[in-house]
DNA sequence: TTGTAGGCGTTATCAC
DNA sequence: GTGATAACGCCTACAA
């Protein structure tokens, strides 16, 4: 019963050999002899040592084998959004068989408290996954770089020289509204997601979108204005099937003006605008179109399949990860702009007959 | 343009102080002269040093500040369940005040690729969470131990002196049980979650009953079995409000047979079987009556108020994290035991008149 | 194949 | 309030 742990020192001298030897052993870097070997490993099975310490060897390396991966949000909140699920678990892979592990972080933390940041400026990362770093995040940024850490930012702009892992969102929701235009379908309306932090549900007025700070929300509507300049546009306080519910409430509210398709900025909005649709006593697609955005798996959606533009979410994360990997092996990272897939469902179809109404 | 990182030392140099003193300006330690503050402040500036090296930090300290977090499925998976997340969160807060931030681990890494492992053994922990510890675990237990680190398990089953965080699973299960007896429910069945890992949804044979090694299920399932011993159990994959579906689709399949009310082992899986019923024509709660668990806001469910039991599970994730807060003060860490609050929505009512049917 | 020596960047201790 | 000193535990040239 010791009171301090076994060094590698300690199972050296256990062992009768040189600590470098004992360090190589358990390193794998130089040959050693069967024998010496088994030595070492005895030694340090007897003292309960179970390896380097990793907070020395990383001091030692330079490397603590550690990613950070900072949100904006609670993590409650991010975790809730099927996308950043995915990207994470792409990511995790991607770092994965460089040995490193993530670490979470959230970027609020450096304000609230003063003295206790697990943040940032005291976390040992070797680098930083920023996501969606929509001018929130960008004192993180600042922060990372100035620690000179390596840094990628995953949908969100960065800046100068920081690669960016984005999407095509603006050509990609124009793929949907052309589709619908296609369909015949004249009178359309959009659901987005938030266009700033702290946005209340309601409609967008030109005012509105002419301040919208978040970019996906920004360029997603920019793909309807491309079709549809003037289409209606009402903005959810999140991603989630329940505001799509309400925006779609009021999207259906007046007979008169209803639209015949509807664009939603997520597949969850979409599926909240579907239930609307069906309170209303729309049938989708005959009434209604209904299009989305993500291509995930919506739980408890069937039979409805939805015409969305699928994305690459764990594609992004492993980018993410393959291009923090590249910056720690020295080599410069690229921006990777990802493509979203158009896939056609069940929630398209034309327009219905204008006469028929 | 240094080829080098300044260090601690670089900036006392530069600011005419010893390399204490300029420690003691950074860490706050010991009162410092507002002279020589700004002097190194300065330097630092000049030398574009940002603070002490977390890796160098951390060795002499004896401690990274970093909790890791263990999990036995793939980061994806784990994140899809509402309940998990939320922990995470109360985890997340917990930890924070100690300056520390969540390291995520993933359990079978250790097997796949032996050599480069981002976990257990060779990341720089100050203590370990282990979510759900149901035998896979076990040895990421081990490891752990071995390492002298500090764990805490939260839902599964630790063994000898590892705090554990736990719910009364069989008592607040038993309680929904109770209230639908109450209501005069004679024929009852209940959906319960995965048995083992890897099952396929079916019905459960009383072998497949004796032989449950998921901790979470087998308790849940011997509350019901208090009130109803013979109810019919089918068993989910998952929980997911599509597996509830299918689950309910079985449950609800022979109308000579079909139960009065249902016990989910989870809301996700109680609004899966509400959808089911309602397919099946049947009226919530008239005909049929629901109840869930766990107490989650089931996005999309609306406007049903499940009749469920609110497990509190941002403050298991709290209790975690304090737990390993007092270990890492060296103070011991008890066992905590949450307990359910039942909630009556309106998903369960009195049974139906038999000879109504 | 094994051993020796030096330092990675900090910070706690103790003297001044 | 400030400075010298000594670890923290490991790894890696380099020499033997």
């Amino acid at each position: 019963m010791s009171t301090r742990r076994a060094t590698i020192a300690d199972v050296a001298r256990e062992a009768g050999v040189s600590p470098s030897t004992a360090s190589v052993v358990f390193s794998g870097k130089t040959p050693v002899s069967d024998a010496t070997r088994k030595r070492v490993l005895a030694a340090a099975a007897a003292l309960g040592y179970t390896g380097p310490d990793p907070r020395a060897a990383s001091l030692r390396l330079g490397r603590s084998g550690i990613v950070g991966v900072v949100f904006e949000e609670h993590l409650g909140t991010a975790f809730l959004d099927p996308v950043k699920t995915l990207m994470m678990d792409g990511l995790a892979d991607a770092v994965a068989p460089m040995g490193a592990g993530l670490l979470l972080l959230r970027d609020r933390d450096s304000w609230s408290r003063e003295g206790a940041a697990p943040s940032l400026t005291t976390a040992p990362l070797d680098a930083a996954v920023l996501i969606g770093c929509s001018g929130l995040l960008r004192e993180s940024l600042d922060t990372v770089r100035a620690r000179g850490i390596p840094v990628v930012v995953v949908e969100g702009d960065a800046g100068e020289g920081i690669p960016r892992i984005e999407l095509d969102n603006r050509e990609a929701q124009r793929q949907a509204a052309s589709h619908l235009r296609m369909l015949g379908h004249t009178r359309v309306a959009t659901v987005t997601l938030a266009p700033r932090s702290g946005w209340a549900r309601g409609w967008l007025t030109s005012d509105d979108e002419g301040d919208i700070t978040i970019e996906v929300t920004r360029d997603r509507l920019a793909g309807v204005r491309d079709v549809y300049p003037d289409a209606p546009a009402f903005a959810a306080a999140g991603s989630f099937i329940d505001e799509g519910l309400a925006a779609g409430r009021q999207v259906f509210a007046d007979a008169a003006t209803r639209p015949t398709a509807v664009v939603a900025q997520s597949d969850l909005l979409a599926a909240g605008v579907i239930r609307a649709a069906e309170e209303a006593g729309l049938r989708i697609p005959e009434d209604v179109s209904v299009t989305g955005f993500d291509g995930i798996v919506v739980d408890g959606l069937a039979p409805y399949e939805l015409t969305t533009l699928v994305q690459p979410a764990t594609e992004k994360g492993r980018a993410a990860g393959a291009a923090v990997a590249a910056m720690l092996r020295g080599e410069p990272a690229a921006s990777i702009r990802f493509t979203c897939e158009f896939h056609e469902g069940n929630t398209t179809g034309p327009a219905p007959d204008e006469l028929g109404r």
